[in-house]
RNA sequence: GGUCCGUUCGUCUAGGGGUUAGGACACCAGAUUUUCAUUCUGGUAACACGGGUUCGAUUCCCGUACGGACUACCA
């Protein structure tokens, strides 16, 4: 087996999405599997859709998830420059031995004249209207042309692309990694344009000439490169690299979670759930779009997610570090349908990273939410409040957005619970509790408890029919963590404070 | 419209000519927790349809339906 190179080669129009992050991810993947090299080229061949920002964008993107790239952008290489634009020359070089081969041809068509002729295709009843080995007799490109005219036309300086010259009649076959034997008739592919009348290279010839030229083992891409796949073929075939053609996998494309479609911007801002790695500004129209970075998604969850999307092991196993995921990688394993995008899933990613990690490490997020808020925490305190929140949350931002009653007093109570569990017994008992509290000096989660059954039980009450009610009135709802634990971090003055309050406030409640 | 690709529980998927079609998320129920959650146990739920081939098809073949991608001097 040649060397294993493969490259993530987005376009810079705007931020990375992220099906394109586990296109990134799937090449990486294999380049570290296999000890090859994972290059990052940027395909800016189109100048209208450059948008600035992107690059850096990308590059903080992959870094943030742990992609290290080993070649390309950011980094050089043997084949720099790795940014398209700055590799006119060769492009044009390749361009030109195609012509000179009589595999591609000059096309002087303004753009009036090819809508003109699509038009008159489509009325004669032409379905798809194609610039093919057909409808090119009947335009103004150098097969049709005498050769002094397009001579001149050249030398004038007249506008033209290059075209490639598909043959009429031929069966283009590639064999997929992911999708088996593809095969194409000839006849429904057009004559793409490989250049410009800017100079600048299309998609098709750019990707084929440095892929070659970067020489690139294996192309991950979406699956909506498989279309144009035996273009690229036949562009191997007239370059005279077949035998170095790479190996292709188009990955299945990620779906929106309901109905049906690609996945888009649009759908996620819907749903609520952010679509892109990192925050992004769009610098022309200042539209803000949410990370998952952003949002509290763990790198090493977003990745052990995006693996799964469209590839298992093949095992039961459903954690993977990077590591166990380059181990355990296959491309055979990649499956062939599209995938729904299910934000649950994410989530309970985020959940098993989360609650992995140390209650040391843990107290570092509520402590960076906490200096946002200007609220100032011992760290003892700060990983005891993380070790009795960490079962419940998802996200990082949860323990200090779901742990605001242990900073403050709540001044509102939930009402059904209000309604449900604050009765007479129950302000009975917290009027004892708090009174046998006050003779207190400890703050002893256990000593609290024993305190309540003490009270509950001369007062020949129950202790569990209480409890909601004593939550109530420390936290003002109905739900959260361990209740003799959240007394315990607050401390005594503080429960006896709260009690008193909500005894106070909720009293005309009480029927 | 044309070309190409696809189709197993709601979702991600395993499997593969004879299986009680397995797992995970989500959901529901029970147990435990004198509170909430966690945890544990259990449950609902799938081979798109129609023809073949075959003793037998969810699995192989062909159609149909449905979905998707592509159909630019965008990638």
């Amino acid at each position: 087996m040649k060397d294993v190179r493969v490259r993530f080669a987005p376009s810079p129009t705007g931020a990375l999405h992220i099906g394109g992050v586990r296109t990134a991810l799937y090449n990486y993947l294999l380049a570290r599997k296999y000890n090859g090299n994972m290059i990052l080229r940027i395909e800016d061949t189109d100048q209208t859709r450059y948008v600035p920002g992107a690059e850096d964008y990308i590059q903080q993107a992959l870094q943030w998830v742990g992609i290290t790239i080993d070649e390309g952008l950011g980094v050089g290489g043997p084949h720099a420059p790795y940014r398209q634009s700055e590799r006119k020359p060769i492009y044009r070089e390749y361009a030109q031995r195609l012509v000179d081969e009589g595999n591609a041809y000059y096309a002087f068509d303004t753009e009036q004249e090819l809508d003109a002729m699509r038009e008159r295709l489509r009325t004669a009843g032409v379905n798809s209207p194609q610039y093919n080995s057909i409808t090119r007799i009947q335009m103004r490109n150098s097969l049709t042309l005498p050769v002094d005219e397009v001579e001149s036309l050249l030398k004038a300086k007249t506008p033209f692309v290059i075209r490639l010259k598909v043959p009429r009649k031929e069966e283009v076959r590639l064999n997929d990694m992911i999708r088996g034997w593809v095969m194409v008739h000839s006849s429904q592919i057009d004559d793409k344009v490989l250049m410009k009348s800017d100079g600048m290279p299309t998609y098709h010839l750019a990707n084929v000439v440095d892929d070659y030229l970067m020489k690139i083992s294996h192309v991950i891409r979406g699956e909506e490169w498989l279309p144009s796949a035996p273009l690229h073929v036949l562009l191997y075939k007239y370059l005279g690299w077949e035998a170095d053609m790479p190996q292709f996998a188009h990955l299945p494309l990620l779906l929106k979670p309901s109905g049906d479609g690609k996945l888009s911007k649009r759908d996620a801002d819907q749903m609520g759930f952010p679509i892109f790695p990192l925050d992004w500004t769009d610098p022309n129209t200042n539209e803000k779009a949410a990370g998952f970075r952003e949002s509290g998604y763990l790198a090493e969850a977003l990745v052990n997610f995006l693996a799964f999307l469209g590839w298992n092991p093949g095992t039961t196993q459903e954690i993977f570090s990077m590591d166990e995921l380059v181990a355990a990688f296959s491309v055979e394993r990649i499956g062939k349908a599209g995938t729904k995008f299910d934000i649950h899933k994410a989530q309970w990613f985020n959940q098993q990273y989360l609650r992995a990690k140390t209650n040391e490490e843990l107290a570092d997020y509520l402590l960076a939410s906490l200096t946002l808020e200007g609220i100032t925490c011992p760290r003892d305190k700060a990983v005891k409040i993380v070790a009795v929140m960490k079962e419940r949350a998802v996200f990082p931002k949860d323990f200090w957005e779901q742990g605001q009653f242990l900073f403050f007093a709540p001044t509102t109570f939930e009402e059904t619970v209000v309604n449900k569990k604050w009765n007479e017994d129950a302000t009975k008992v917290l009027l004892a509790y708090r009174e046998a509290l006050l003779h207190l000096s400890t703050s002893d989660a256990t000593v609290f408890k024993s305190t309540l059954d003490e009270v509950t039980h001369q007062l020949g009450i129950g202790t569990g029919k209480i409890l909601q009610a004593l939550r109530l009135s420390v936290t003002g709802a109905g739900a959260g963590p361990d209740l003799m634990m959240i007394m315990e971090i607050i401390g005594r003055d503080e429960v006896v404070k709260r009690i008193g309050y909500a005894l106070e406030h909720l009293k005309l409640k009480v029927a």
